[in-house]
DNA sequence: GCGACAG
DNA sequence: ATCTTGTCGC
């Protein structure tokens, strides 16, 4: 799939700018109705090794397809800071993309997608970089408030607000117990539409089964590095 | 100044 | 993200 260079800003200072520009790209509609191929993406990395990236070709159907993966040396990342994740996972994810048999009808993101404090999580960034539809799954808050107390019951959700009451999309409790999720449309999709697209994707434990498949192969790729 | 803070 | 053992509970 066509993947245009990402840039890297050359200070936390840089990104934030680059951020807000972005952040005005971001559509906040449309359904996910028809899409049934998607490409989950999840990354893990440990100090000294470098960081590794997932994505994982998924057919609502069919089922796991393929996992694409990439490699960025430790000393290659930008910095983490909270708030510009994108700038350290998102490379890493475009090279794993690259690597698939397939282009995505949607981004499966592991963070937020609006719900951040300039409304472009990483999968927002991915989504505006790509010009694919993106929802983002977080597991834990970052930037807004549950709007009440989220039920326990599988399948509940309460709307995420910001602090001037903004819609932001969810927090989801996607099976009894659980600790929730935090879902929120990246680019090219609605608030609801979003949720109703998480809440259809097969879900065997915490997170959907497309997420959790990735986070396992990008563990267990980690582990396997020398 | 104080607290919050995706992965 | 990872560092970490046992432990509580379905």
């Amino acid at each position: 799939m066509e993947v245009p260079p990402f840039p890297r800003p050359e200070s936390p200072k840089a990104a934030l700018a680059l951020q807000r520009a972005l952040a005005k790209r971001v559509v906040l509609s449309g359904s996910l109705e028809g899409k049934r191929l998607l490409a989950a993406l999840d990354a893990s990395h440990k100090r000294g090794k470098p960081l590794v990236a997932v994505a994982l070709l998924y057919h609502l159907e069919k089922g796991p397809l393929f996992v694409g993966q990439a490699r960025v040396p430790e000393e290659a990342l930008f910095p983490y800071v909270p708030g510009l994740l994108s700038f350290r996972e998102a490379p890493a994810y475009l090279e794993a993309l690259k690597t698939l048999p397939e282009a995505p009808e949607v981004l499966l993101v592991d963070g937020q997608g609006i719900a951040h404090p300039r409304g472009l999580g990483i999968a927002s960034h991915l989504g505006v970089h790509l010009d694919l539809p993106s929802v983002g799954v977080a597991k834990s808050l970052l930037f807004g408030r549950p709007e009440g107390p989220l039920p326990q019951e599988a399948g509940s959700a309460v709307r995420l607000l910001a602090p001037d009451g903004r819609p932001l999309g969810y927090a989801y409790r996607s099976r009894t117990g659980v600790k929730p999720l935090y879902v929120s449309p990246g680019h090219r999709v609605g608030l609801e539409e979003a949720l109703a697209f998480v809440r259809r994707l097969p879900t065997r434990f915490r997170l959907p089964e497309p997420l959790r498949l990735a986070h396992i192969e990008a563990g267990r790729a980690l582990a396997a590095l020398d």
